[in-house]
DNA sequence: CATATTTGTGAAGCACAATTCACTTTTTGA
DNA sequence: TCAAAAAGTGAATTGTGCTTCACAAATATG
Protein backbone atom coordinates (compact mmCIF):
# COMPACT_ATOMS: atom_id res chain seq x y z
CA UNK A 1 0.00 0.00 0.00
CA UNK A 2 2.78 2.51 -0.50
CA UNK A 3 0.30 5.05 -3.32
CA UNK A 4 -2.33 5.86 -1.31
CA UNK A 5 -5.42 7.82 -3.68
CA UNK A 6 -8.28 9.32 -2.85
CA UNK A 7 -10.94 8.39 -5.36
CA UNK A 8 -12.93 10.94 -6.68
CA UNK A 9 -15.53 10.17 -5.29
CA UNK A 10 -13.84 10.79 -1.33
CA UNK A 11 -11.85 13.62 -3.08
CA UNK A 12 -15.17 15.22 -3.39
CA UNK A 13 -16.94 14.50 0.00
CA UNK A 14 -14.14 15.98 1.70
CA UNK A 15 -14.56 19.27 -0.58
CA UNK A 16 -18.65 18.91 0.34
CA UNK A 17 -17.07 19.08 4.26
CA UNK A 18 -14.28 22.07 3.46
CA UNK A 19 -17.70 23.76 2.41
CA UNK A 20 -19.83 22.50 4.93
CA UNK A 21 -17.10 24.07 7.44
CA UNK A 22 -17.83 27.17 5.95
CA UNK A 23 -21.32 27.46 5.38
CA UNK A 24 -21.79 26.47 8.91
CA UNK A 25 -19.52 29.61 10.19
CA UNK A 26 -21.14 31.95 7.70
CA UNK A 27 -24.46 30.58 8.97
CA UNK A 28 -23.36 31.40 12.89
CA UNK A 29 -21.63 34.47 12.18
CA UNK A 30 -25.22 35.55 10.23
CA UNK A 31 -26.96 34.41 13.50
CA UNK A 32 -24.85 35.32 16.67
CA UNK A 33 -22.18 37.05 15.44
CA UNK A 34 -18.29 36.33 15.24
CA UNK A 35 -18.76 36.04 18.97
CA UNK A 36 -21.10 32.92 18.72
CA UNK A 37 -19.16 31.34 16.06
CA UNK A 38 -16.90 28.93 18.03
CA UNK A 39 -14.96 26.44 16.66
CA UNK A 40 -17.24 23.75 18.63
CA UNK A 41 -20.46 25.29 17.24
CA UNK A 42 -19.37 25.37 13.58
CA UNK A 43 -18.27 21.57 13.72
CA UNK A 44 -21.24 20.67 15.29
CA UNK A 45 -23.26 22.93 12.72
CA UNK A 46 -21.22 21.45 10.23
CA UNK A 47 -21.47 17.59 11.61
CA UNK A 48 -18.28 16.80 12.21
CA UNK A 49 -16.42 17.02 15.41
CA UNK A 50 -14.17 20.17 16.57
CA UNK A 51 -10.72 17.95 15.61
CA UNK A 52 -12.03 17.42 12.47
CA UNK A 53 -11.79 21.17 11.16
CA UNK A 54 -8.17 21.50 11.41
CA UNK A 55 -8.03 18.83 8.92
CA UNK A 56 -9.34 21.43 6.62
CA UNK A 57 -7.98 24.92 8.35
CA UNK A 58 -5.03 25.61 10.12
CA UNK A 59 -6.71 28.03 12.85
CA UNK A 60 -10.13 29.17 13.36
CA UNK A 61 -8.25 32.74 12.30
CA UNK A 62 -7.90 31.06 9.14
CA UNK A 63 -11.12 29.86 8.77
CA UNK A 64 -12.84 33.05 9.05
CA UNK A 65 -10.67 34.90 6.69
CA UNK A 66 -11.59 31.96 3.88
CA UNK A 67 -15.78 32.86 5.09
CA UNK A 68 -15.03 36.99 5.04
CA UNK A 69 -13.07 36.60 1.83
CA UNK A 70 -15.75 34.31 -0.15
CA UNK A 71 -18.60 36.17 1.67
CA UNK A 72 -17.24 39.47 0.25
CA UNK A 73 -15.77 38.39 -3.24
CA UNK A 74 -19.59 37.66 -4.02
CA UNK A 75 -20.57 41.19 -3.03
CA UNK A 76 -17.77 42.57 -5.02
CA UNK A 77 -18.22 41.20 -8.01
CA UNK A 78 -22.57 42.31 -8.05
CA UNK A 79 -20.92 45.92 -7.20
CA UNK A 80 -18.76 45.38 -10.00
CA UNK A 81 -20.91 44.51 -12.65
CA UNK A 82 -23.61 47.58 -11.37
CA UNK A 83 -20.50 49.78 -11.41
CA UNK A 84 -18.97 48.54 -14.95
CA UNK A 85 -22.75 48.33 -16.66
CA UNK A 86 -24.51 51.00 -18.34
CA UNK A 87 -26.15 54.39 -17.28
CA UNK A 88 -24.68 57.62 -16.31
CA UNK A 89 -22.44 57.40 -12.89
CA UNK A 90 -25.36 58.94 -10.72
CA UNK A 91 -27.32 56.09 -11.73
CA UNK A 92 -24.60 53.50 -11.31
CA UNK A 93 -24.15 54.82 -7.97
CA UNK A 94 -27.71 55.27 -6.78
CA UNK A 95 -28.06 51.49 -7.82
CA UNK A 96 -24.69 50.06 -6.26
CA UNK A 97 -25.84 51.88 -3.04
CA UNK A 98 -29.43 50.78 -2.86
CA UNK A 99 -28.55 47.22 -3.75
CA UNK A 100 -25.85 46.63 -1.55
CA UNK A 101 -28.01 47.78 1.23
CA UNK A 102 -30.76 45.53 0.02
CA UNK A 103 -28.98 42.28 0.36
CA UNK A 104 -27.35 43.25 3.49
CA UNK A 105 -31.07 43.50 4.95
CA UNK A 106 -31.78 40.40 3.46
CA UNK A 107 -29.29 38.84 5.15
CA UNK A 108 -28.50 36.09 6.22
CA UNK A 109 -25.87 37.39 3.72
CA UNK A 110 -23.73 38.80 6.60
CA UNK A 111 -20.60 40.30 4.51
CA UNK A 112 -22.11 43.60 6.42
CA UNK A 113 -21.86 41.90 9.73
CA UNK A 114 -18.28 40.94 9.04
CA UNK A 115 -17.43 44.54 7.73
CA UNK A 116 -18.41 45.84 11.05
CA UNK A 117 -17.82 43.40 13.61
CA UNK A 118 -14.26 42.39 15.59
CA UNK A 119 -12.45 39.39 16.23
CA UNK A 120 -8.29 38.99 16.38
CA UNK A 121 -5.79 40.65 14.89
CA UNK A 122 -6.32 38.30 11.97
CA UNK A 123 -9.03 38.67 10.57
CA UNK A 124 -9.34 42.28 11.26
CA UNK A 125 -6.31 43.04 9.09
CA UNK A 126 -8.58 40.97 6.01
CA UNK A 127 -12.14 43.21 7.12
CA UNK A 128 -9.54 46.05 6.75
CA UNK A 129 -8.66 44.82 3.02
CA UNK A 130 -12.25 43.85 2.58
CA UNK A 131 -13.40 47.64 3.66
CA UNK A 132 -10.72 48.89 1.06
CA UNK A 133 -12.09 46.64 -2.01
CA UNK A 134 -15.48 48.24 -1.30
CA UNK A 135 -14.49 51.48 -1.13
CA UNK A 136 -12.19 50.89 -4.32
CA UNK A 137 -15.51 50.07 -6.15
CA UNK A 138 -17.18 53.35 -5.28
CA UNK A 139 -13.97 55.48 -6.49
CA UNK A 140 -13.95 54.26 -9.73
CA UNK A 141 -17.51 55.01 -9.87
CA UNK A 142 -16.51 58.68 -8.11
CA UNK A 143 -13.85 59.11 -10.99
CA UNK A 144 -15.94 58.53 -13.73
CA UNK A 145 -18.67 60.63 -12.54
CA UNK A 146 -15.80 63.24 -12.17
CA UNK A 147 -14.78 63.24 -15.43
CA UNK A 148 -17.90 63.06 -17.09
CA UNK A 149 -19.47 66.31 -15.28
CA UNK A 150 -21.55 64.56 -13.00
CA UNK A 151 -19.82 65.50 -9.50
CA UNK A 152 -17.65 68.09 -8.41
CA UNK A 153 -14.18 67.40 -7.48
CA UNK A 154 -13.45 66.00 -4.12
CA UNK A 155 -11.19 63.46 -2.46
CA UNK A 156 -12.23 60.20 -4.15
CA UNK A 157 -10.42 58.41 -1.33
CA UNK A 158 -12.60 59.98 1.40
CA UNK A 159 -15.92 59.98 -0.14
CA UNK A 160 -15.11 56.42 -1.34
CA UNK A 161 -14.59 55.77 2.69
CA UNK A 162 -16.88 57.75 3.82
CA UNK A 163 -20.07 56.13 1.80
CA UNK A 164 -18.60 52.90 3.14
CA UNK A 165 -18.37 54.22 6.45
CA UNK A 166 -22.25 55.84 6.02
CA UNK A 167 -24.17 52.87 4.72
CA UNK A 168 -22.39 50.32 7.13
CA UNK A 169 -23.21 52.49 10.32
CA UNK A 170 -26.47 52.66 8.50
CA UNK A 171 -26.83 49.15 8.57
CA UNK A 172 -25.55 47.55 11.23
CA UNK A 173 -25.78 50.60 13.88
CA UNK A 174 -28.24 51.45 15.94
CA UNK A 175 -30.84 52.32 13.49
CA UNK A 176 -30.97 48.72 11.77
CA UNK A 177 -31.82 46.67 14.82
CA UNK A 178 -34.97 48.60 15.28
CA UNK A 179 -36.11 48.31 11.37
CA UNK A 180 -37.81 45.36 11.13
CA UNK A 181 -40.89 46.04 8.63
CA UNK A 182 -40.32 45.54 4.56
CA UNK A 183 -42.10 49.16 5.09
CA UNK A 184 -39.47 50.23 6.68
CA UNK A 185 -36.64 48.64 5.49
CA UNK A 186 -37.85 50.17 1.90
CA UNK A 187 -37.56 53.61 3.77
CA UNK A 188 -33.95 53.07 5.32
CA UNK A 189 -32.73 51.88 2.03
CA UNK A 190 -33.81 54.94 0.18
CA UNK A 191 -32.67 57.28 2.55
CA UNK A 192 -29.29 55.71 2.67
CA UNK A 193 -29.21 55.76 -0.65
CA UNK A 194 -30.06 59.88 -1.66
CA UNK A 195 -27.78 60.70 1.88
CA UNK A 196 -25.08 58.54 -0.59
CA UNK A 197 -26.16 60.08 -3.52
CA UNK A 198 -26.15 63.74 -2.45
CA UNK A 199 -23.17 63.48 -0.57
CA UNK A 200 -20.90 62.87 -3.61
CA UNK A 201 -22.56 66.37 -4.87
CA UNK A 202 -25.01 65.33 -7.24
CA UNK A 203 -27.19 68.67 -7.94
CA UNK A 204 -30.77 67.12 -8.59
CA UNK A 205 -31.64 65.24 -5.87
CA UNK A 206 -32.72 60.90 -7.17
CA UNK A 207 -36.38 60.38 -6.35
CA UNK A 208 -37.41 56.73 -5.82
CA UNK A 209 -37.36 55.73 -9.02
CA UNK A 210 -34.79 57.46 -10.80
CA UNK A 211 -34.35 58.73 -14.48
CA UNK A 212 -31.77 61.18 -15.76
CA UNK A 213 -32.90 64.57 -16.19
CA UNK A 214 -30.61 66.97 -17.75
CA UNK A 215 -33.15 69.09 -17.55
CA UNK A 216 -34.21 69.15 -13.98
CA UNK A 217 -34.43 72.76 -12.36
CA UNK A 218 -32.80 72.83 -8.99
CA UNK A 219 -35.31 73.95 -6.38
CA UNK B 1 -13.46 51.46 67.11
CA UNK B 2 -16.68 50.94 65.87
CA UNK B 3 -17.67 54.11 63.48
CA UNK B 4 -14.67 54.35 61.06
CA UNK B 5 -14.40 57.24 58.75
CA UNK B 6 -12.23 58.03 55.86
CA UNK B 7 -9.93 60.96 56.55
CA UNK B 8 -10.44 63.78 54.06
CA UNK B 9 -6.93 63.24 52.75
CA UNK B 10 -7.51 59.74 52.40
CA UNK B 11 -10.59 60.22 50.50
CA UNK B 12 -8.99 62.56 48.23
CA UNK B 13 -6.13 59.97 47.55
CA UNK B 14 -8.55 57.09 47.25
CA UNK B 15 -10.56 59.36 44.14
CA UNK B 16 -6.91 60.15 42.31
CA UNK B 17 -5.85 57.15 42.10
CA UNK B 18 -9.47 55.74 40.87
CA UNK B 19 -8.83 58.95 37.95
CA UNK B 20 -5.31 57.20 37.70
CA UNK B 21 -6.83 54.47 36.98
CA UNK B 22 -9.56 55.62 34.17
CA UNK B 23 -6.22 57.94 32.78
CA UNK B 24 -4.58 54.87 32.73
CA UNK B 25 -6.98 52.71 30.80
CA UNK B 26 -7.24 55.58 28.50
CA UNK B 27 -3.96 55.86 27.62
CA UNK B 28 -3.26 52.58 26.91
CA UNK B 29 -6.41 52.27 24.66
CA UNK B 30 -4.90 55.42 22.94
CA UNK B 31 -2.28 53.66 22.53
CA UNK B 32 -2.79 49.80 21.62
CA UNK B 33 -6.34 49.91 21.64
CA UNK B 34 -8.74 47.74 23.90
CA UNK B 35 -6.46 44.79 23.04
CA UNK B 36 -3.52 45.85 24.90
CA UNK B 37 -5.97 47.19 27.66
CA UNK B 38 -5.35 44.08 29.98
CA UNK B 39 -6.10 44.63 34.00
CA UNK B 40 -2.40 44.15 34.70
CA UNK B 41 -1.36 46.50 31.82
CA UNK B 42 -3.73 49.41 33.44
CA UNK B 43 -2.44 48.14 36.92
CA UNK B 44 0.84 48.57 36.19
CA UNK B 45 0.46 52.33 34.04
CA UNK B 46 -1.36 53.29 37.49
CA UNK B 47 1.15 52.01 39.44
CA UNK B 48 -1.53 49.84 41.19
CA UNK B 49 -1.49 45.98 41.82
CA UNK B 50 -4.08 44.30 39.35
CA UNK B 51 -5.79 43.14 42.38
CA UNK B 52 -6.21 46.96 43.75
CA UNK B 53 -8.14 48.46 40.18
CA UNK B 54 -11.24 45.72 42.07
CA UNK B 55 -11.66 47.52 44.95
CA UNK B 56 -12.41 50.49 42.27
CA UNK B 57 -14.39 48.83 39.32
CA UNK B 58 -16.07 45.79 39.98
CA UNK B 59 -15.31 44.19 36.57
CA UNK B 60 -13.11 45.27 33.53
CA UNK B 61 -16.22 45.79 31.60
CA UNK B 62 -17.52 48.26 34.38
CA UNK B 63 -14.26 49.97 34.05
CA UNK B 64 -14.00 50.60 30.07
CA UNK B 65 -18.17 51.40 30.22
CA UNK B 66 -16.84 54.01 32.33
CA UNK B 67 -13.53 55.23 30.41
CA UNK B 68 -15.39 55.28 27.29
CA UNK B 69 -18.42 57.27 29.05
CA UNK B 70 -15.68 60.06 30.25
CA UNK B 71 -14.79 60.52 26.92
CA UNK B 72 -17.57 60.56 24.85
CA UNK B 73 -19.05 62.88 27.45
CA UNK B 74 -16.48 65.24 26.73
CA UNK B 75 -16.90 65.23 22.68
CA UNK B 76 -20.83 65.31 23.12
CA UNK B 77 -20.55 68.94 25.22
CA UNK B 78 -17.97 70.45 22.62
CA UNK B 79 -20.47 68.99 19.67
CA UNK B 80 -23.50 70.29 21.84
CA UNK B 81 -22.20 73.80 22.51
CA UNK B 82 -21.26 73.77 18.47
CA UNK B 83 -25.18 72.90 17.42
CA UNK B 84 -26.34 75.41 19.78
CA UNK B 85 -24.28 77.88 19.09
CA UNK B 86 -24.55 80.57 16.71
CA UNK B 87 -25.12 80.55 12.57
CA UNK B 88 -27.21 78.71 10.16
CA UNK B 89 -27.55 75.42 10.56
CA UNK B 90 -25.48 74.71 7.85
CA UNK B 91 -22.64 76.03 9.64
CA UNK B 92 -23.15 74.43 12.47
CA UNK B 93 -23.10 70.76 10.64
CA UNK B 94 -19.60 72.05 9.24
CA UNK B 95 -18.24 73.18 12.16
CA UNK B 96 -19.30 70.01 14.37
CA UNK B 97 -17.92 67.99 11.45
CA UNK B 98 -14.84 69.61 11.67
CA UNK B 99 -14.19 69.61 14.82
CA UNK B 100 -15.10 66.08 15.69
CA UNK B 101 -12.78 64.74 13.01
CA UNK B 102 -9.85 67.34 14.04
CA UNK B 103 -10.05 66.76 17.66
CA UNK B 104 -9.76 62.97 16.67
CA UNK B 105 -7.17 62.89 14.46
CA UNK B 106 -5.25 64.76 17.34
CA UNK B 107 -5.39 62.14 19.70
CA UNK B 108 -5.27 60.53 22.25
CA UNK B 109 -8.42 61.37 22.27
CA UNK B 110 -9.44 57.93 21.43
CA UNK B 111 -13.22 59.06 21.52
CA UNK B 112 -13.13 57.49 18.24
CA UNK B 113 -10.77 54.14 18.56
CA UNK B 114 -13.49 53.70 21.07
CA UNK B 115 -16.55 54.11 18.75
CA UNK B 116 -14.77 51.60 16.06
CA UNK B 117 -13.23 48.63 18.42
CA UNK B 118 -15.05 45.94 19.62
CA UNK B 119 -14.85 44.48 23.02
CA UNK B 120 -16.88 41.84 25.67
CA UNK B 121 -21.07 42.44 24.95
CA UNK B 122 -21.30 44.68 28.27
CA UNK B 123 -18.86 47.67 26.56
CA UNK B 124 -19.94 47.18 23.25
CA UNK B 125 -23.71 47.56 24.37
CA UNK B 126 -22.39 51.00 25.99
CA UNK B 127 -20.48 51.93 22.57
CA UNK B 128 -23.58 51.75 20.90
CA UNK B 129 -25.28 54.27 23.22
CA UNK B 130 -22.72 56.40 22.69
CA UNK B 131 -23.24 56.67 19.24
CA UNK B 132 -26.51 57.01 19.28
CA UNK B 133 -25.81 59.78 21.21
CA UNK B 134 -23.51 61.22 18.75
CA UNK B 135 -26.36 60.55 15.86
CA UNK B 136 -28.42 62.47 18.36
CA UNK B 137 -26.72 65.87 18.25
CA UNK B 138 -26.85 65.82 14.20
CA UNK B 139 -30.32 64.53 14.35
CA UNK B 140 -31.25 67.64 16.18
CA UNK B 141 -29.08 69.59 13.75
CA UNK B 142 -30.52 68.26 10.78
CA UNK B 143 -34.08 69.25 11.84
CA UNK B 144 -33.45 72.56 12.59
CA UNK B 145 -31.89 73.22 8.83
CA UNK B 146 -34.85 71.17 7.30
CA UNK B 147 -36.95 73.36 9.09
CA UNK B 148 -35.35 76.73 8.03
CA UNK B 149 -35.69 75.39 4.59
CA UNK B 150 -31.51 75.15 3.99
CA UNK B 151 -32.20 71.18 3.91
CA UNK B 152 -34.54 69.36 1.56
CA UNK B 153 -36.63 66.80 3.86
CA UNK B 154 -35.03 63.29 4.68
CA UNK B 155 -34.84 60.56 7.08
CA UNK B 156 -33.11 62.61 9.87
CA UNK B 157 -32.20 58.62 11.71
CA UNK B 158 -30.48 57.48 8.74
CA UNK B 159 -29.04 60.73 7.27
CA UNK B 160 -27.29 61.14 11.58
CA UNK B 161 -26.33 57.43 11.37
CA UNK B 162 -24.72 57.82 7.89
CA UNK B 163 -22.58 61.34 8.96
CA UNK B 164 -21.51 59.40 12.51
CA UNK B 165 -20.48 56.44 10.01
CA UNK B 166 -18.61 58.35 7.48
CA UNK B 167 -16.72 60.05 9.80
CA UNK B 168 -15.64 57.17 11.57
CA UNK B 169 -14.73 55.33 8.26
CA UNK B 170 -12.78 57.86 7.34
CA UNK B 171 -11.13 58.16 10.73
CA UNK B 172 -10.41 54.68 11.71
CA UNK B 173 -11.09 53.09 8.42
CA UNK B 174 -7.99 51.98 5.67
CA UNK B 175 -7.52 55.64 4.91
CA UNK B 176 -6.33 57.38 8.09
CA UNK B 177 -3.39 55.36 8.81
CA UNK B 178 -1.90 56.94 5.74
CA UNK B 179 -2.39 60.22 7.20
CA UNK B 180 0.33 61.24 8.88
CA UNK B 181 1.44 64.89 7.51
CA UNK B 182 -0.56 67.85 9.23
CA UNK B 183 -0.92 68.82 5.31
CA UNK B 184 -2.80 65.36 4.44
CA UNK B 185 -5.25 65.64 7.67
CA UNK B 186 -6.00 68.59 6.94
CA UNK B 187 -7.44 67.85 3.31
CA UNK B 188 -8.71 64.28 4.66
CA UNK B 189 -11.16 66.86 7.41
CA UNK B 190 -11.85 69.29 4.71
CA UNK B 191 -13.31 66.30 2.65
CA UNK B 192 -15.20 64.78 4.92
CA UNK B 193 -16.60 67.64 5.99
CA UNK B 194 -17.52 68.67 3.15
CA UNK B 195 -18.65 64.85 2.08
CA UNK B 196 -20.85 65.05 5.09
CA UNK B 197 -22.24 68.71 4.32
CA UNK B 198 -23.35 67.72 1.19
CA UNK B 199 -25.15 64.36 1.91
CA UNK B 200 -27.72 66.31 3.60
CA UNK B 201 -28.42 68.50 0.72
CA UNK B 202 -26.85 71.88 1.22
CA UNK B 203 -27.32 73.35 -2.37
CA UNK B 204 -23.95 75.68 -2.42
CA UNK B 205 -21.63 73.12 -1.69
CA UNK B 206 -19.18 74.90 0.95
CA UNK B 207 -15.49 75.95 0.45
CA UNK B 208 -12.81 75.77 2.97
CA UNK B 209 -14.10 79.34 4.43
CA UNK B 210 -18.17 79.04 4.18
CA UNK B 211 -19.87 81.79 3.41
CA UNK B 212 -23.52 81.16 2.44
CA UNK B 213 -24.48 82.24 -1.06
CA UNK B 214 -27.72 81.77 -2.51
CA UNK B 215 -26.96 82.61 -5.89
CA UNK B 216 -24.72 80.11 -6.16
CA UNK B 217 -24.74 79.15 -9.76
CA UNK B 218 -24.07 75.34 -10.80
CA UNK B 219 -21.21 74.79 -13.72
C1' DC C 1 0.19 52.49 71.70
C1' DA C 2 -3.13 48.72 70.80
C1' DT C 3 -6.66 47.19 67.97
C1' DA C 4 -10.24 47.40 64.39
C1' DT C 5 -10.92 48.49 59.77
C1' DT C 6 -9.75 49.48 55.31
C1' DT C 7 -6.61 49.42 51.42
C1' DG C 8 -2.90 47.21 48.70
C1' DT C 9 -0.40 43.01 46.97
C1' DG C 10 0.46 39.50 43.65
C1' DA C 11 0.41 34.72 43.31
C1' DA C 12 -3.11 31.20 42.85
C1' DG C 13 -7.56 29.99 41.05
C1' DC C 14 -10.73 29.85 37.55
C1' DA C 15 -13.24 30.12 33.18
C1' DC C 16 -13.27 29.94 28.59
C1' DA C 17 -12.21 28.53 24.20
C1' DA C 18 -8.58 27.12 20.82
C1' DT C 19 -5.71 23.40 19.79
C1' DT C 20 -3.70 18.76 20.19
C1' DC C 21 -3.48 13.83 20.31
C1' DA C 22 -4.19 8.93 21.44
C1' DC C 23 -7.52 6.43 19.71
C1' DT C 24 -11.47 4.56 16.58
C1' DT C 25 -13.50 4.29 12.16
C1' DT C 26 -13.29 4.50 7.32
C1' DT C 27 -11.04 4.21 2.99
C1' DT C 28 -7.59 2.41 -0.12
C1' DG C 29 -4.68 -0.92 -2.45
C1' DA C 30 -2.82 -5.63 -2.58
C1' DT D 1 -10.09 -10.12 3.38
C1' DC D 2 -6.17 -7.83 5.42
C1' DA D 3 -2.87 -4.13 6.45
C1' DA D 4 -1.45 0.68 5.57
C1' DA D 5 -3.02 5.20 5.30
C1' DA D 6 -6.06 8.73 6.06
C1' DA D 7 -10.04 10.90 8.20
C1' DG D 8 -12.81 11.59 12.32
C1' DT D 9 -13.51 11.77 17.39
C1' DG D 10 -13.81 14.21 21.70
C1' DA D 11 -11.58 14.37 26.08
C1' DA D 12 -7.33 16.27 27.80
C1' DT D 13 -4.07 19.96 27.25
C1' DT D 14 -2.81 24.55 26.84
C1' DG D 15 -2.75 29.44 26.82
C1' DT D 16 -4.64 33.62 28.07
C1' DG D 17 -6.14 36.89 31.03
C1' DC D 18 -9.85 38.11 34.40
C1' DT D 19 -10.88 37.57 39.20
C1' DT D 20 -10.26 36.10 43.94
C1' DC D 21 -8.12 35.68 48.28
C1' DA D 22 -4.91 35.06 52.12
C1' DC D 23 -1.96 38.03 53.71
C1' DA D 24 0.73 42.57 54.50
C1' DA D 25 0.73 47.52 54.98
C1' DA D 26 -1.54 51.56 56.10
C1' DT D 27 -5.00 54.27 58.41
C1' DA D 28 -8.33 55.35 61.91
C1' DT D 29 -10.12 55.14 66.73
C1' DG D 30 -9.91 54.65 71.90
Amino acid sequence: MRNYKRSPLMEERLAANRQRILDAARTLVARGGLREAQIGAVAAEAGLSSGAIYRYFPSKAELFVDVLTEAVRQEIEILDAIAAGPGTATQRLTLAVESFVRRALRGPNLAYAFIAEPAEAEVDAARIRCRMMFGDVFKRLLKEGIAAGEFPAQNVDASAACIVGAYTEALVGPIAPATRSTRSQDRLIESVRDFCVRAVGVSAPITPTARTRKSAAKG
